[in-house]
DNA sequence: GTACATAGAATTTTT
DNA sequence: TTCTATGTAC
């Protein structure tokens, strides 16, 4: 059969193994992905009705690239009735339907990081604390770990000896009050409700046990706890689930993943089978020992080292780099020497700790001409213009989302400024009403204005009409209409035409309608078109929880530039990992604990491991940060790497760059010109430098930015008078 | 009530 | 560097 053909023994176990409990400890490059799809299309083979089918994945695309695979090998109308989804997702569809087990509104809203900052905030105040010694998003953090250890403010509460565990138990309770009022869910929620429900509600726990027979959880070394009751409970009867990780790429601690789910996974499972695939089919020799040879360095590291039979390739390049500019350029020549030799452009990636080195490479590439994506999926979402408009329709959903209410009410002005609310949130307050109900009331609001009860009754009736319309069938709206009917009514659009980058933000706004329009419609269970409201609630859910990674188009002939996180899964033929300094790779905030500092060596691992043929890694001497200028170290993880397997390059003449050792001799250009090059226009140097082809000057241009170009050979002229300030 | 300016802070990764 | 929050002038 061919779903089994070309498999090694160990992919053929984990393939044909359906039944009971499975662990496959899938190494980088060891086929999981093939391996997972052919044993789910072998499932339905066997005759497994796909509806009872459910696999859990952690981002959408992981989720969609499985859908589309299982579907190349059974076909798409098997996999209709599978159930592929994300955790959140999941969880988040779940509590719509089962909303009145779970105790909350069917049409919650879902709070974003910045809307559960603005909660948080609110509630520390509340709280009497100040904002500056218990920073809204720290406090989170721990509330956030707490959700998902399944613990509750009151047993928080309880649980709270030391004196920062019993602030932060004061907040909790205000944050989680302040949730409950505006009928709102925070993404830790949507896992922790549905676990909740699954351990308090037999009936539920039972019918959803029926309802799905095997269970598939990929990446489960990154799931936590809340995940991990989720997924067993839902496979407590009969015990068909496979689960399949890595410990090694093992990433996400920080969000509550906790290792021991996989490591214990035969504790709990007694009579489960494990399949370790050790062997790589991705990478060459040399990266592949490279790599293994720099996770052999954690204590944690317990499994067999990756291998290959591949062979061993070239020799992973570290090359090291002046400052980030330098570093930038460096990466590009690596590409375009690549390109030179056939590799297409979308084979290449570049891999970085933290999304603000993304810019310097960003501008490299965009001068060296070299098409490149940056991975930032949520960036649209998170546009002024995006986030008002998703603001109005959150409110149309849920008139309890004081964040949205508060967002919106007056965008674009309409007279309703912080006087007039804060005398209407006062009077809510003091009469026990939410502030949804008392901007409805504004008679009721002694304080207020004449002038503000007009407006906020205009307010109410422009909501009131959307309301109706979406309710009237003789309209027949679609989700569209609506998000058109509202932008068009609540003047968002009107008031961007006069702004200076209003045009785009038209288009943004248009392109909103559009991604209403296209979306899928999914049929509930009984195979019905959702309701209106339903499409609205199911579509921002999706909008809520899109990722960074959803972003990566394989197709799109470009260099894709993003986060090692982001990274997760991928692979490409040539892969340079950036910024391998002490501070970034490993960050500066895993140095205090030895636990982070493996999480930060795994990071690098899987960095390392996405390359198929050629892997550059990288570090610059010089780094700008937050616009203060930095010598660096140099990354401990770069000694750790087995120097047979890796080519080290060095800067050719450091040090000679200073504005006191301006070169003798012909040279008529110090540090702090203007100067004036043929193709990019007027500039400042920055620096010169005796190298062994000539002296180099590195000049800031200003259309084009820091270059940096031979002297003899650059043509430049010196522009104006001498200038005693160096402009730096 | 609104728009602009200036001072100050900024946690890295993400559902 | 970049964003945000607060204060000031209209």
């Amino acid at each position: 059969m061919q779903l089994l053909e070309g498999l090694t023994e160990a992919q053929l176990e984990a393939v044909t193994t359906l039944e009971g409990p499975l662990l496959v400890l899938a190494g980088p490059g060891s086929g999981k992905t093939m391996v997972v799809t052919r044993r789910v299309a072998h499932l339905v083979a066997e005759g497994t009705d796909p509806a009872r089918i459910l696999a859990l994945t952690f981002t959408n695309k992981a989720a969609a690239q499985m859908r589309e695979r299982v579907s190349a090998l059974v076909g798409d109308t098997v996999t209709a009735g599978m159930q592929v989804s994300t955790f959140h997702a999941f969880c988040a569809r779940q509590l719509r339907i089962w909303s009145d087990a779970a105790g909350v509104s069917p049409n919650y809203s879902i709070w974003d990081t910045t809307d559960q900052r603005d909660a948080a905030k609110q509630a520390v105040a509340d709280a009497g604390m100040s904002t500056s010694n218990w920073p809204p998003a720290s406090v989170l953090s721990t509330i956030s770990a707490a959700k998902n250890r399944l613990v509750d403010a009151a047993t928080f509460e309880q649980e709270a000896t030391d004196f920062n565990d019993r602030m932060v138990a004061k907040v909790y309770n205000r944050y989680e009050a302040i949730l409950r009022r505006n009928d709102a869910l925070d993404f830790d929620d949507l896992l922790r409700l549905v676990a909740r429900m699954l351990l308090d509600n037999p009936s539920v726990s039972a019918s959803f046990q029926q309802r799905w027979q095997y269970i598939l959880v990929d990446e489960y070394q990154d799931t936590n706890h809340a995940q991990f009751i989720i997924a067993s409970s839902l496979a407590q009867s009969h015990r068909n689930i496979c689960v399949v990780g890595d410990p090694d790429q093992s990433i996400y601690r920080w969000r509550g993943a906790d290792i021991r789910n996989i490591l214990d996974f035969e504790e709990h499972y007694p009579e489960a089978r494990v399949v370790p695939l050790g062997r790589n089919f991705r990478s060459t020799g040399h990266i592949v020992s490279a790599a293994a040879g720099l996770i052999s360095c954690n204590t944690s590291h317990r499994h067999k080292d990756l291998h290959t039979q591949l062979d061993d390739g070239a020799p992973i390049t570290i090359r090291t780099c002046l400052d980030e500019h330098e570093e930038a350029e460096a990466i590009v020549n690596h590409f375009r020497a690549a390109a030179a030799q056939g590799r297409p452009w979308k084979e290449m990636a570049v891999l970085y700790r933290i999304n603000s080195l993304s810019r310097v490479l960003e501008d490299a590439f965009r001068r060296a001409d070299i098409p490149h994506v940056v991975a930032r999926g949520t960036a649209f979402y998170e546009r002024r213009e995006i986030k008002d408009a998703l603001a109005y329709l959150r409110l149309l959903l849920n008139p309890n989302d004081d964040i949205a209410l508060r967002r919106i009410i007056n965008v674009p002005t309409r007279g309703i400024g912080k006087t007039t609310l804060d005398r209407v949130a006062a009077h809510a307050t003091a009469t026990g009403c939410r502030l949804g109900e008392a901007i409805r009331q504004p008679s009721g609001v002694p304080e207020l204005t004449d002038r503000a009860r007009k407006a906020l009754s205009r307010f109410t009736e422009m909501v009131d009409g959307w309301r109706e319309a979406m309710t009237s069938s003789l309209l027949g709206l679609d989700l569209a209409d609506v998000v058109s009917m509202v932008l068009r009514d609540s003047g968002l659009e009107a008031a961007m035409v006069n702004t200076d980058d209003g045009e785009d933000r038209v288009e943004n706004l248009s392109e909103l309608v559009s991604a209403a329009a296209d979306r899928p419609i999914e049929p509930d269970e009984e195979g019905n078109l959702p309701d209106l409201d339903r499409q609205l609630a199911h579509w921002l859910e999706s909008i809520a929880l899109v990722s960074d990674s959803d972003a990566i188009d394989p197709e799109s002939g470009a260099v894709t530039l993003m986060t090692l996180h982001a990274a997760k899964g991928l692979e490409f033929d040539v892969v340079a990992v950036a910024a391998l300094e002490q501070g970034v790779l490993p960050h500066s905030r895993s140095a205090m604990d030895p636990e982070s500092l493996e999480e930060e060596r795994r990071l690098c691992y899987v960095g390392m491991t996405r390359a198929r043929l050629d892997l550059l890694m990288t570090r610059a001497m010089m780094r700008t940060h937050r616009g203060l200028r930095d010598r660096t170290m140099s990354s401990p993880f770069l000694d750790e790497i087995p120097a047979a397997h890796a080519q080290v390059v060095m800067p050719v003449e450091p040090w000679q760059n200073t504005a006191s050792s301006t070169p003798r001799g012909p040279t008529l250009f110090k540090v702090g010109d203007q100067v004036e090059h043929p193709r990019f226009g007027l500039g400042r140097i920055q620096r010169v430098m005796a190298r062994p082809r000539g002296t180099t000057a590195t000049i800031d241009f200003d259309e084009y930015g820091p270059r940096t170009l031979l002297v003899a050979q650059a043509g430049l002229e010196r522009v104006g008078a001498e200038y005693d300030d160096t402009g730096a």
